[in-house]
RNA sequence: GGAGAGGUGGCCGAGUCGGUCGAAGGCAGCCGCCUGCUAAGCGGUUGUGGGGGUAAAACCUCACCCAGGGUUCGAAUCCCUGCCUCUCCGCCA
């Protein structure tokens, strides 16, 4: 969320970074009713310091038992008329929350402009695609021939968009959690592992609700949500709180999975594990003082990118542009792995930076040492890295002739086999 | 699931029949004094958010005693609802 006080003093900059971003939103009813609120807000704030002046003096009088009658008269009216002006702001300030919440932060200076996807900018490559001598497989074809990935039997199950791992599949599944997480761990990210159905306002502290509420999966009766990344529980391990300058910056990583409805993405990947409605998925999650945030960025991308490559598996680095970039992101980097069998790099990491966006939402605050009052902090986070897509790019990359694959060697200690057969 | 108790400032803790309570007292922190010895004594000070104000402060004002409603001229104090914590019983991975 934005900050009121600086929409209205900087609107300049909001409507640019909307334009931007490609949304069509105009800021006047929002300035307008904002005027409207605060001098509403002066004259309620006059009413009730007199009421609260008169009030002391009822009291002082009545102890001298003197008559008050015509003040509590006064009074009377004076408190009908501060419960009309305070009907009149709640709503107006419910139309300005309710605004501010669905406008996007707002993208940091080094972010490409442009519309989509298609002008992101990659940024490095790492690693070469292996050249095969013969016709590389997709992963789900691997899957079915190690009989280690099971989409059918998933789908009997639960439904489509499901998958069953079976045998050294899940093994894998398994090796790459705790891999990810020791490694994570040994750089000094805290791991945690949180709840992973959460209540709407953890939604709304990290922006996914109101805007988002058609992604989620929900449970009714009591009402919760099903995270859809765990940088939801995790960033909101701090709501409402304020931290000291010492404790910071703060690292957690985490294990969890994850559940997106996926609603609108039919059609789009509709095989294999690059698109599920339940994944697996280790993230990083920080909280930095705002002159370090970006610093904390490019650290925390290199952090999610040494993953790959001790997995040896080549991958490039893209800067999202203003018209790709997320909701709630000021920037974003996204890895992309290679995947041989479609013979393209895809999406297997977001690494990004929220600025006091999120912060804001969630109320996350630190105070600096020997200076008054708070600030907000800055919160990031990735994924390092989303489990489902990296089991699909070690099996696609490490597939041998014969339909085996070659265990990397940083996951034979988890695997206990140098090769899947 | 059943029966009770409770949620007050960084922490502990008081708050009487609703009125001068942003809230006693203690601890902790900060500043100063005193003392010369490893610490005590004395004095002062210490929250957050909004609005106004200022070059910036100062300053003025409103709100905040779990949250949201209600009663009242006036609520930390009374009523209702919700959330959370604790104790006992039951059940259970």
């Amino acid at each position: 969320m934005l900050d009121a006080k600086f929409v209205r003093e900087h609107f300049g900059v909001v409507e640019e970074s909307l334009k931007n971003r490609g949304y069509d939103l105009s800021l006047d009813e929002f300035l307008a009713s904002e005027e409207q609120r605060r001098t509403l807000l002066r004259e309620a704030e006059e009413l009730r310091n007199r009421r609260n002046v008169v009030s002391e003096e009822i009291a002082r009088q009545k102890t001298q038992k003197k008559d008050v009658a015509h003040m509590i008269d006064e009074m009377k009216r004076v408190s009908d008329r501060i419960k009309e002006y305070d009907t009149q702001l709640k709503a107006l300030e419910e139309r300005t929350c309710e605004f501010l919440l669905n406008v996007p932060n707002i993208p940091h200076h080094s972010v490409p402009i442009g519309r989509d996807e298609t002008e992101n900018v990659e940024v490095r490559r790492w690693g070469e695609p292996r050249q095969f001598d013969f016709e590389p497989l997709n992963h789900w074809d691997i899957g079915a021939i190690l009989d280690i990935l099971d989409f059918e039997r998933a789908s009997r199950i639960a439904g489509a968009r499901f998958c069953l791992m079976k045998g050294a599949g899940a093994r894998l599944e398994r090796a790459l959690m705790n891999f990810m997480l020791d490694l994570n761990t040994a750089k000094g990210y805290r791991e945690v592992f949180p709840p992973i159905i959460v209540n709407r306002e953890s939604m709304k502290g990290t922006g996914q609700l109101p805007k988002f509420e058609m992604e989620l999966f929900r449970t009714c009766n009591p009402e919760y949500y099903l995270i859809p990344t765990a940088e939801v529980p995790v960033t909101n391990i701090h709501r409402q709180e304020i931290l000291q300058e010492k404790d910071l910056p703060l690292y957690y990583t985490a294990y969890t999975p994850c559940f997106r409805r996926e609603a609108g993405s039919y059609g789009k990947d509709v095989r294999g594990l690059i698109r599920q409605h339940q994944f697996n998925k280790v993230e990083l999650v920080k909280f930095v003082k705002p002159e370090d945030s970006y610093d904390e960025l490019e650290s925390l991308t290199r952090d999610a990118e040494d993953i790959l490559q001790r997995l040896d598996l080549p991958y490039r680095v893209v800067a999202l542009c203003t018209g790709d970039l997320g909701f709630a992101a000021a920037k974003t980097y996204d890895l992309e792995v290679w995947l041989p069998g479609q013979q393209r790099y895809r999406e297997i990491s977001s690494c990004s930076n929220f600025a006091d966006f999120q912060a804001r939402r969630a109320d996350i605050r630190f105070k600096r040492e020997g200076k008054k009052g708070t600030e907000f902090v800055h919160t990031l986070n990735g994924s390092a890295l989303a489990i489902g897509r990296t089991v699909a790019a070690i099996l696609e990359n490490y597939q041998q002739r014969d339909g085996c694959v070659i265990v990397p060697e940083v996951l034979r200690p988890y695997m206990g086999v140098e090769v899947i057969r």
